[in-house]
RNA sequence: GUGCCCGUAGCUCAAUCGGAUAGAGCACCAGCCUUCUAAGCUGGGGGUUACAGGUUCGAUUCCUGUCGGGCACGCCA
């Protein structure tokens, strides 16, 4: 079915065919670049997909390119997918497509229903990505929601591009911020507020601190995806209020992920990699590397071996590791496991890291490919409320977190708009137009569409599985053929999204999806006299509809049948 | 000061990793419901892609510099 549908890889064989013959010397040439292009042009007067084959021919052949372009479509092999070819402007070669290879989509998306889209890319090897990654020391916020948003749909779209994808979230469950966290709860438990004056700088004071000691003054028991701890109400016991501080609030993060739609496969905890003796294997093998060296009672790592403008410390001289050794023998670990691609997903306020665990990998000599891991980093954002910007201010407590925003605006709009925007853009989220329920809000244009092809379908009343077998040599007009290349891109833009690690791509093609369907709808109607027409615009409509089924699922989007 | 990201219509954003005449939505103006959902559709105005150079058949895209915004520059994470 693929293979028909693919007109891109298609046509690719075929000029690859037509260049052994025009030009041999160069097509079996192996180092040179000879990749045959194929794209689809932006307008339709330039047909459906383009070759600029001819153009890279000019030099090394010494041709005009248009005299080379003649001489390959002579050499192209006969194809019935192809309607006919021109040659344009510098020396493109058009292709338009035959509309009944094109019809042919209709049934191969009906066929393959949910699984329409997906493609073999990613061969089922493993990769790894992580993200969120919040340290349990407060609620989610819109950052983390753009993180959970943007990974989460980085992982839906690499598994439908053939990847066998693993969500991890890893967090630090010691260190300085979760003492600061254990002696915030401490002293809220002892009746210490933080207008106090004898609160310390660096503690938390939002709500929530007095929430988790009140919990754990009652002996309440809490259960995490990865934690299960009963408080012992012994105000006392600093270990135990750590444990259970840190259990609560990721009690606290799992319950606004799944109200996000956002499930994790692993959890890696910080401490773990300290008790399993990782992080001093870790620190053994950069020693005995030779990249490391004392210095003012510290240890240090030389990353400027390795591209970075200066060299870090690994052993403060208080005898504590840096936050970044631990960073590096986690990612030891994830190669271990057998993650040869590991995506860690962040924000950009974080990317100083990446040179330094990469550094350190490199410094440990174990195999690890240069570039490795991979990193999408996504922009801030803020968030705009009436027009005006909602400050954030972690430690006073006062910002907007994930669940503020999945109660007000809904769990739909958040991702969306969370997920529809390139993550090395800043965002701007603004409440009251994600909140509209208008036609300001791009997610319910989506929807609608949806809602609308069920509408007609019911309406309709038929036993929809004949669809699939439904002859829709009928759908020839300007509308339908817009809507079959439609579909026809599809897999494509999946391909793009994974290769380039960018799910908003998913969002903007969803909205031209949608776009080509209502124009479509307002000009034509379905349930006609002539059954032919009827059958062969429904089975349209259908496919169009599963498409932004299979769409708004890689978004973590519902597709509702009413609206 | 150094490094990373960004700068596209009045606003929010795209542009298939160098392609042809740079596209949507919102806002503004003018139209379309006796018909399958008007949360919709049709038409219109709106641009020196921050600026200046360079690379080539061709640049929003790549390189250099300038300006502007964000982030990071710790023996915090």
């Amino acid at each position: 079915m693929s293979a028909v549908l693919n007109f891109k890889s298609h046509l690719s064989e075929l000029f690859a065919q037509a260049l052994r013959e025009v030009a041999p010397e160069i097509a079996n040439d192996g180092a040179a670049q000879t990749e045959i292009l194929i794209e689809r042009p932006k307008l339709a007067a330039h047909g459906d997909y383009a070759c600029n084959l001819a153009m890279q021919l000019a030099r090394p052949l010494r041709k005009p390119p248009r005299e080379i372009a003649q001489a390959l479509i002579a050499a192209l092999p006969v194809s019935d997918a192809i309607e006919k070819m021109e040659i344009a402007g510098a020396g493109f070669i058009n292709v338009f497509i035959a509309t009944a290879a094109k019809q042919r989509v209709v049934s191969g998306v009906l066929q393959a229903g949910a699984g329409y889209g997906h493609i073999h890319l990613g061969a089922g090897r493993k990769v790894q990505v992580e993200f969120v990654s919040a340290n349990p020391t407060g609620p989610l916020h819109v950052g983390h929601g753009r993180g959970a948003a943007v990974g989460d749909c980085l992982c839906n779209v690499l598994h439908a591009a053939g990847w066998n994808v693993t969500r991890e979230f890893y967090y630090n469950d010691a260190g300085a911020q979760i003492d600061n966290l254990m002696r915030s709860v401490q002293l809220r438990c002892l009746g210490i507020t933080p207008d106090d004056p004898s609160w310390p700088e660096a503690g938390y004071r939002g709500d929530y601190i007095a929430d988790v000691a009140r919990a754990y003054l009652a002996k309440e028991t809490v259960e995490a995806d990865d934690q299960h701890v009963q408080g012992s109400g012994d105000v006392a016991d600093a270990e135990a209020i750590r444990h259970f501080a840190v259990a609560y609030l990721r009690r606290e993060q799992d319950i606004d992920l799944r109200a996000f739609g956002v499930n994790f496969d692993v959890f890696s905890l910080e401490s773990a990699l300290y008790s399993d003796g990782k992080v001093e294997e870790a620190v053994d093998k950069l020693i005995a590397s030779g990249h490391t060296y004392e210095q003012d009672d510290a240890l240090w790592l030389r990353t400027t071996d390795f591209g970075d403008d200066k060299d870090r410390v690994m052993r403060k001289s208080d005898g504590g590791y840096t936050y970044f050794v631990p960073d590096v023998a986690y990612h030891l670990d994830k190669w271990r496991r057998g993650f040869t691609r590991v995506i860690n997903e962040q924000g950009a306020d974080h990317h100083s890291t990446i040179t330094r665990v990469r550094a350190g990998l490199q410094a440990l000599d174990a195999g690890i490919p240069q570039g490795w891991p991979d990193y999408v980093l996504h922009q801030m954002v803020t968030v705009l409320r009436n027009g005006e910007e909602v400050k954030i201010s972690k430690r006073a407590g006062s910002y907007v977190t994930l669940r503020d925003l999945i109660d007000e605006v809904g769990c739909d709009a958040t991702r969306y708009f969370l997920a529809a925007r390139h993550p090395d853009s800043q965002l701007v989220f603004d409440i009251d137009l994600a909140k509209s329920q208008s036609n300001d809000n791009p997610v319910y244009y989506i929807q609608y569409a949806h809602a609308r092809i069920h509408a007609v379908l019911t309406q309709w009343g038929g036993d929809r599985s004949t669809l699939l077998h439904a002859d829709v040599g009928a759908l020839n007009n300007e509308y339908e053929t817009v809507l079959l290349q439609k579909l026809i891109d599809f897999p494509q833009v999946i391909e793009n999204a994974a290769t380039e690690l960018s799910p908003h791509l998913i969002a903007f093609y969803l909205k031209d999806l949608a776009a080509d369907f209502h124009s479509y709808y307002n000009a034509s109607r379905f349930l006609v006299e002539d059954e032919a027409v009827k059958c062969a615009r429904l089975a349209l409509i259908a496919a169009i509809a599963q498409v932004m089924r299979n769409g708004l699922a890689l978004l973590g989007v519902s597709a509702p049948e009413q609206m």
